[in-house]
DNA sequence: CAGCTTTGTGTAAGCGCTTACACTAGAGCG
DNA sequence: CGCTCTAGTGTAAGCGCTTACACAAAGCTG
């Protein structure tokens, strides 16, 4: 009959338990743990600490079932083993974590996977609060299913309109490197890019590379489209690009990767070819991956991990405003502004991947 | 009352829709969406065919509540954007994406985070079927409240007494390096390890070190203490520890970097420096990163996906079994074989930054 | 100070499942 | 052919919460 030794009871402490211990109902407990109002501070003081002391904290499942909420993020990702997934999914974690979100994540490798995600049946079947969707494209169609299934979203990487999301203005990525490359003094330039069948296209590689040939035309520059390769986001993928480009009668003196790590296999290719980079041909990538500065490459930074971090913010407070929503039936709609939709800072870093003009 | 429009309604169906639909009661719906025994085969192709038809899947929520068991597993990783995680992650996220689990991943960032997270507390908190530690030490005190818990337990990279791991020989990859690194005439050698004050460390550092060092013993060297460098197991960390042993008096002309990662900072320190890898110093990782091969590094093999895949398996065939066990309650116990142990292979990767003795 | 809010609390009805138990037919048996 | 046994199904009692509603006790108003 002690309180405490409790612990030798595989049965956890119920709603129930810690009501008939402090002496109130159940309803009581429930208002007080989540510190509702009309609760007497008194009251919600005792239960909590009783609450502690025998160790309780609410079944989610029952709550989930009861309240029809889930509190869990879910994070939908097309390869999470790549640095720039991994480093979106881990800043996001970390907010939802402190808000107290659960965070779910699931990984998405084709097109049919990706629909099947985003139907409404697989909605259905997790019970999820809200969705983050990195370099995936949602379609209009499936954005409305899933908010009317009363799925928040927010995407990283692109934007779905009426939705929140936090992504860069890759047009600028492309000029800010054929700016970079144009003062250098190069004129003849290789793109590397993403394949275009890729099963979750976005359009940032066209983005980037409008912004990029964009930029070359200001200057009274054209760019030769024969000097576009496409590959793999991967090292490979890049590796591959540059050999081709190099293979070409007239190769490009600068070099336009869309990613850091297709940069870093362009990188050993050039190796391999006993040719230096930032002196024999000049490379810039994208990203600032945690290794740019290993292999001293050239590139856009974008702050990756504040995006996941920002997109989950925006993703909570999009929840907790449809909360509030509810219960505010009547008032004047809360914040009936437009969906937040940031545009990350890219900033330029030099290293030495990138020189002054080179003759091979 | 068509039976297809009521995509139209934002209510999904419950069971009591399709068991009304299908003539059946919901106990036999219950049955038969579970393929539980006991349900004539006609009965449960019907009833499955109506519940597709309706779109109807079980509410988790609900499932949970009343079966007790979550079909969720939680992934326990320091340091999610790191390539080792994130790519063990992505291994254990397929398998149990396949098996039907859903995959919750919360980041540790202290050991006062990990003891939260491995309280009773916390696991009561999350309901969560199988807990999936990744370079994480528990110990057996910490086990047993889990195990009470009836939560199930597998850890990647180290050794959980009485539950299912996946781990390599550490010693043998110290051994295996310190072979290579003798077959090339090498006699003295640094080594660049971890901080021994990282919060969740483990006595891996120690085994490769021991491994690395008996190995050298055998050969008649002795490793001098003096040329032990620790820093963090990132890039930063290995560029320091390189920066340290090439200030020595005497440096080495062999290095044994216990991850990649620090060796890739310690060969760009060495770049700094205007040395070659391979030729002025030699250096050996572990690992066989992703951007090994894009730096020539020699390294260590292990084959991280597949760890985070054979973990999740293991994972998934404890709770399975806990499930039949109750099922099977007086049948002669199952499978009572000792907890699965894996120990994966690891293997020399040869490339250039390892050659014979060289001189500074 | 009668009447009306407000504030704090309790009662009880679910939320949508699972499962112990009860029950009904046929099947198999002597 | 009455009996037990089994396979298949239904009934109903929860699982542990949340929340609409009811209600009592103050706190205001004029």
């Amino acid at each position: 009959m002690g309180t405490t030794n409790d612990t030798t009871r595989n049965k956890r402490p119920t709603i129930q338990d810690v009501a008939s211990e402090a002496g109130v109902s159940v309803a009581t407990v429930s208002r007080a743990m989540r510190a509702l109002p009309n609760v007497a501070i008194a009251t919600r003081h005792h239960v909590v600490a009783v609450a502690e002391r025998l160790g309780y904290s609410a079944d989610p499942a029952a709550s989930r079932l009861a309240a029809g909420t889930t509190r869990t993020v879910t994070m939908v990702i097309p390869n999470l083993s790549g640095w720039y997934f991994s480093t979106v999914v881990a800043g996001a974690e970390t907010v939802c974590a402190e808000a107290g979100y659960d965070v779910l994540i699931v990984g998405v490798g084709s097109q049919k996977d990706l629909s099947r995600i985003l139907s409404e049946q697989y909605l259905l079947e997790r019970r999820t609060d809200g969705l983050v969707v990195i370099d995936v494209v949602v379609t209009p169609d499936q954005a409305t299913s899933i908010t009317q299934r009363g799925v928040a979203l927010a995407s990283i990487g692109n934007r779905t309109a009426g939705h929140p999301s936090v992504q860069i203005d890759n047009e600028m990525v492309g000029r800010l490197a054929a700016d970079h490359l144009i003062g250098l003094g190069h004129e003849r330039f290789g793109i590397i890019g993403a394949q275009n069948d890729n099963p979750l296209s976005s359009d940032v590689p066209s983005l980037r590379h409008c912004g990029f040939v964009g930029a070359l035309a200001n200057h009274g520059l054209a760019f030769d489209d024969d000097l576009l390769e496409r590959g793999n986001f991967g090292v490979d993928g890049g590796q591959e690009a540059m050999a081709a480009l190099l293979n070409r009668h007239e190769p490009p003196t600068a070099v336009f990767s869309m990613s850091d790590e297709m940069a870093f296999g362009a990188i050993m290719e050039l190796n391999h070819h006993g040719l230096v980079p930032g002196r024999d041909v000049s490379i810039i990538g994208v990203d600032d991956h945690e290794f740019a500065r290993v292999v001293d490459l050239t590139t856009i930074r974008q702050s990756v991990a504040s995006h996941g971090a920002e997109a989950a913010r925006l993703l909570i407070d999009a929840m907790q405003q449809d909360e509030h929503q509810i219960i505010t039936f009547d008032a004047a709609s809360p914040i009936p502004e437009d969906a937040h939709e940031i545009v990350a800072p890219v900033e330029l870093v030099v290293r030495g991947s990138t020189g002054r003009t080179g003759q091979i």
